[in-house]
RNA sequence: GGGCGCAUAGCUCAGCGGUAGAGCACUACCUUGACAUGGUAGGGGUCACAGGUUCGAUCCCUGUUGCGCCCACCA
């Protein structure tokens, strides 16, 4: 017996622990079936889980569960992924608490600690994901760091490095002082910033008295000043270029050079050139063979080193132009506080001409925030430009589709213009680069120590002291690899045979760049093919103002939360219900509350079914049914169906949630089950058998159509009806279209004028206030001897749905007074003389007409204009003929029905 | 500066070259033996604006406005 009402938290937990148990979700590699596969985008180990991973996982599940009852062999890849930044940002973040820094620690233990803090948490996010009812085949979860991923990283690291595609270079990288860490062009984001542009005057070398104002945002950098750059064609500089300046402060003799790079519109339109510390700086210095001085160590300190290295006499004291006491006060001062003072400094010897408010674009770090600096370091870089070209064809080429279609833009922009990727990350969390270096710096790139030593011995002649390189490795850089490292990858598994490459990968436009184009370099390098045929990508969920969901604003909505609340159905049904293609969602409790009426609907009508003894009958056939009833919903099922097939093939999941909740509520509730209870009413009804047979095999396929998004509801109803006897929801085949033959049309036709008569004396009672409690009569007037036997077959049925005691008919006049409906060619009178108010009727009759004829003549004007009888497609033009036909006949009835009114 | 998306009922969104749709909200009536988390019926839209193409435009094209996003840019 069903309950009254479903409690999903009672049977989430005990359904899903069953299905695991019995390896319900598990990929069978030796099966005969094709293989579908996703791979999960992994999320952090020690995350929790948040509404962006209820939407994609959702969909996800929707999707492997759809293809699993489409009888392939499905893969859904589980795992975490190790996210070297924020895990050891949270660790950090604990040790703080405790007094303690990492470097207080030390390497090995910090490491130990975070595996620790990895091994406490890192079961949330995986049981969260279970708790959505997420159909991952949990017997193969990795995790970016285990053994296996780890040996797929140091093949691929090695062989890039072999093939020239991985190098080391000295340039200037995004450096975020608060990790002391290089990161990526994509983790800075810029933000506006109110700031200050700040005009200083340089003098020239030969003659104090004449200077050169720069307009500098940044004048805390000036230390690291190598040149003063002008446009080659600015008149007002040309007979400065090849002279030199002195740099206040230092009194660092610098040229003024000319460079296309220095805009005449821009500040004074002389600008002063930093290569250290600014990337457009960089390229000029490189062109004009600049010295690069860096002044701000790994914090962003002020320090000397390289100034007093390359230029120990320059700090000599002169007066009101240099001055070696201030400026080593400067030394370990933050940039904004050496911006004062150095700003002050200037003021007081007179080279700031002025300030001005200016704002401006300034680099921060996407995670932590803190203001990027561009600094000069040593790193590790992926030569990004030559494995793009592979991966962009594969997009043009059709082999990797995304959907939609409009992302591929994105994606060709970016790759096209794509920038040497850096890899390495001077944290401590993550695959540590495998690179040695001997006594003399040389670089040993190796699979392990072992390999590293014998490279050094035949080197160096003899056995040499190696130090393994501090920096690890960029976390996409692992992630790139998930798609095959997963797999078995570097050894040919025959799963990496199987499943390689991947049928679609489900994730959001915001990884695009980080994940989707990295894995599809990596996936064609090291595959030789693309790691997934489709791309979907699906928008963002937001809140239900459209505000984007964050920690700070507060206004996240905890998807565990919903499912504790809802259950996991309602929010799983939501979210697919609401993913339209390209846009965001606006969630809210109230959008699953509403939604989950809905799972309430199908299980109250389930409820009915089993009060009215209806049970699965496995010899029955659609083809058999002979009522027109049973037809009726036959053919609706079969409709929904092959639209919920062709949306979900689509990632219409919008359309299949609609197309299901429509042909439940709308049709299988609101009309057939109504129209089974007068015949379940009846004792022995010889229709009863056909009803139950159709009602047991209906109820079979919407739990199979609905299975994808809401399992746990329809596994219980699957189970409770003995459905499962013949085999477990999950693996039960998705049903199959019945074609409805055209007997079976002629049926389905009959039903729907019956679902019409209904309605249409439905909406006369409401409108004319006769209250459900008040039975009426139906008079058939002049009525052919078919379709009264027709009527009569569903009597009862439209007796009790339509509030109607008694359906007689006659031929000749109507009675005085009453109303005259006309569904097709049947005239219904309702003798309601002295019952209602006949002007009400009138009054509603005449509106009627209004809106008839109406519509009548715009299709008349239109028949009217020769050019539209002309050029319009014949099809058309013979359709609005047929229109006209019945507006005029519709006319022509509601005047009679009036003219009637009017006699009495 | 370059690019992309969106604009349809009070709200959230479908849709489509040929009579504007759904859910929620709203109004009225109804506790009828599955369900009041329900039933029945109803009101509500110059499809952002201006041009163009077309027999016909909410739909296609161009422009305008508004909102959102991505990329680039520290003078």
């Amino acid at each position: 017996m069903l309950n009254k009402t479903f409690d999903p938290a009672q049977i989430e937990h005990t359904l899903y622990d069953l299905w695991e148990s019995q390896q319900a979700f598990s990929a069978r590699s030796t099966s005969q079936k094709k293989p579908f596969t996703i791979m999960i985008p992994p999320p952090n180990v020690t995350g929790t889980l948040h509404m962006g991973h209820a939407l994609t996982m959702t969909l996800q599940d929707t999707l492997i569960r759809w293809k699993r009852m489409q009888g392939y062999d499905t893969l859904w890849q589980p795992g975490t992924d190790h996210a070297g930044i924020a895990t050891q940002m949270v660790v950090e973040r604990h040790l703080a608490a405790e007094g303690k820094t990492r470097h207080d620690m030390g390497r090995e233990s910090f490491i130990e600690r975070v595996w620790q803090w990895k091994e406490d948490s890192g079961g949330g996010i995986t049981r969260q994901l279970r708790r959505l009812g997420a159909s991952l085949d949990w017997q193969r979860e990795r995790f970016t760091m285990d053994e296996g991923l780890s040996q797929a990283v140091r093949e691929v690291f090695v062989s890039l490095y072999r093939e020239g595609l991985i190098y080391r270079d000295r340039r200037l990288v995004n450096w975020d002082p608060a990790f002391r860490s290089a990161i990526s062009d994509l983790e800075v984001e810029s933000k506006e910033v109110a700031g200050h542009l700040w005009y200083i005057r340089y003098p020239l070398e030969e003659n104090e008295a004449l200077t050169i104002t720069v307009a500098t945002t940044r004048p805390e950098t000036m230390l690291g000043d190598t040149a003063v750059a002008v446009h080659p064609n600015d008149e007002r500089y040309t007979a400065l270029i090849g002279r030199f300046i002195r740099l206040p402060l230092t009194g660092r003799r610098i040229p003024i050079i000319a460079d296309t790079y220095s805009d005449p519109e821009k500040g004074t339109g002389a600008v002063k050139i930093t290569p250290a510390h600014d990337f457009n700086d960089f390229e000029v210095g490189r062109r004009h063979n600049l010295p690069m001085l860096s002044v701000l160590d790994e914090e962003a300190r002020i320090t000397l080193e390289e100034i007093t290295k390359e230029e120990s006499t320059s700090l000599t004291d002169q007066e009101g132009l240099s001055d070696p006491d201030f400026v080593r006060s400067l030394v370990g001062l933050p940039r904004e506080e050496a911006r004062k003072a150095i700003v002050s400094w200037l003021d007081q010897k007179g080279w700031l001409e002025k300030i001005e408010p200016h704002r401006h674009q300034v680099p921060h770090a996407v995670r932590g925030g803190t203001v990027v600096e561009p600094r000069l370091t040593t790193q590790w870089y992926c030569d990004a430009q030559k494995l793009a070209p592979a991966a962009i064809e594969a997009v043009t080429a059709g082999r990797t589709v995304f959907l939609p279609k409009q992302w591929e833009n994105t994606f060709f922009a970016w790759m096209r213009e794509i920038q040497p990727w850096c890899i390495s990350r001077q944290l401590w969390w993550g695959h540590r680069i495998p690179a040695w270096y001997g006594p003399d710096g040389h670089v040993f790139v190796a699979y392990d120590e072992v390999e590293a030593a014998q490279q050094a011995i035949s080197h160096y002649g003899q056995s040499t002291p190696l130090t393994r390189d501090e920096d690890v490795l960029d976390t996409w850089f692992s992630s790139a690899l998930w798609p095959f490292s997963t797999l078995g990858w570097p050894q040919k598994t025959p799963d990496l045979a199987r499943y390689y490459p991947t049928d679609v990968l489900v994730t959001g436009f915001d990884i695009i760049f980080f994940w989707v184009a990295r894995m599809m370099m990596m996936g064609q390098h090291f595959m030789g093919d693309v790691p997934f045929r489709h791309v979907f990508i699906h928008g963002l969920v937001r809140d239900e103002h459209g505000q984007k969901m964050s920690k700070s604003k507060g206004n996240g909505i905890d998807p565990l939360e919903l499912v504790e609340t809802y259950g996991a159905d309602a929010l799983r049904f939501t979210i697919c219900a609401l993913t339209g293609v390209g846009r965001d969602i606006k969630l809210s409790h109230k959008r699953v509350e509403n939604y989950r009426t809905f799972i309430t609907k199908l299980w109250n009508a389930a409820r009915f079914c089993e009060m009215n003894g209806i049970v699965p009958q496995p010899e029955f056939k659609p083809e058999q049914a002979q009522l027109a009833l049973c037809r009726w919903i036959l053919v609706e099922t079969a409709s929904t169906l092959s639209q919920a097939t062709q949306a979900l093939e689509n990632y219409r999941f919008d359309e299949y949630a609609s197309a299901c909740y429509r042909f439940v509520w709308n049709r299988f509730c609101d009309w057939f089950l109504e129209f089974a209870k007068p015949v379940f009413a009846e004792q022995d009804s010889s229709q009863a058998a056909e009803i139950r047979a159709v009602a047991a095999y209906v109820l079979g396929v919407i739990l199979r159509l609905l299975q994808p998004v809401i399992p746990f509801v329809t596994d219980t109803l699957w189970h409770s009806f003995g459905f499962g006897e013949q085999a477990s929801l999950i693996n039960a085949p998705w049903p199959e279209v019945f074609l409805p033959q055209q007997a079976v049309k002629e049926s389905y036709e009959e039903c729907e004028q019956m679902i019409r008569i209904i309605t249409e004396i439905r909406t006369v009672r409401s409108e004319l206030n006769i209250p459900p409690s008040r039975l009426v009569p139906v008079i058939l007037r002049g009525i052919a001897a078919c379709t009264q036997k027709r009527i009569v077959r569903w009597e009862k049925a439209i007796c009790r749905m339509a509030r109607v005691d008694e359906i007689s008919s006659l031929t000749g006049e109507s009675p005085r007074g009453a109303i005259q409906l006309l569904v097709d060619d049947i005239t219904l009178l309702l003798p309601l003389a002295g019952i209602v108010d006949i002007e009400a009727e009138k009054t509603r009759l005449q509106k009627e007409y209004a809106k008839a004829t109406e519509e009548a003549q715009k299709t008349a004007k239109k028949l009217d204009n020769e050019n539209f009888i002309n050029k319009a497609h014949p099809d058309i033009v013979q359709e609005m003929r047929h229109r006209l036909e019945s507006q005029h006949h519709r006319c022509e009835q509601i005047n009679a029905a009036l003219a009637h009114l009017q006699a009495c």
